[in-house]
DNA sequence: TGAATATATGAACAAACGTTCACATATCAA
DNA sequence: TTGATATGTGAACGTTTGTTCATATATTCA
């Protein structure tokens, strides 16, 4: 392989600052509690309390999985009174949750 | 939020075994290294040696990114002769690198 | 056979992660 | 105001991660 053909595969590559967004995102989606707040949001926005009520983690738990989903900005937040309701953060990234619901459910069937 | 929504939220998300699954996955795309020996392999089927010209990390850290992609059969492996060649498992996963890639082309556009 | 090249693997270690605990803050209702 | 409910946050802890180092295995070629 020469320099040149190096050059032209490290060209077509994200660049370094996409590459870190990705790992941020993919990294989020690693958790098996952040993964089910998302299957979860999927059906309804939700504020923390109901989260409680579904998952068997404690309230602190489903809060720091909410922030860190925040602030990649794959969930956003609306206060509503005493609560404070979650929902998917836009059709893209709701798209994806969904796609990954038809794979599995895909491998499923075999 | 009675338990007959509570059952209904549950019943409406992967099972655990699927959730574990998808974990993994994602968290095998969470590092840096295996997301670009990802987007080189979308270019073409590349050997260790090759990896090692173009990413500035061991040989060793490579052929352990790699083995997590395979364990996962995200990524296949054939050999020939004195090299080990390794390539995206199959269409569907190929599916979802173009998509990021996609994705990310199109964040640089705003 | 022996030297060179290609790849795999296990141990080690620092860094990062996810959870819980304890506590702080905020809102509502009385 | 006070008590109850809802949520956020930082520290702590055990666990897992990604890399490197050292070494082992495998293949080719002379």
């Amino acid at each position: 392989m020469d320099s040149k053909q190096i050059g032209n595969l490290l060209q077509n590559i994200p660049d370094s600052d996409s590459i870190m967004r990705m790992a941020a995102v993919f990294q989020a989606l690693q958790s098996e509690t952040r993964l089910k707040i998302l299957f979860l949001l999927r059906q309804k926005e939700m504020c923390v309390c109901e989260f409680e009520q579904v998952l068997s983690v404690t309230q602190s738990a489903i809060s720091h999985g909410l922030r860190t989903l925040s602030q990649l900005d794959l969930v956003r937040v609306r206060r509503e009174g005493k609560f404070t309701i979650y929902y998917i953060a836009d059709e893209h990234f709701r798209t994806l949750i969904e796609m990954c619901l038809e794979h599995v459910e895909e491998k499923h069937e075999l």
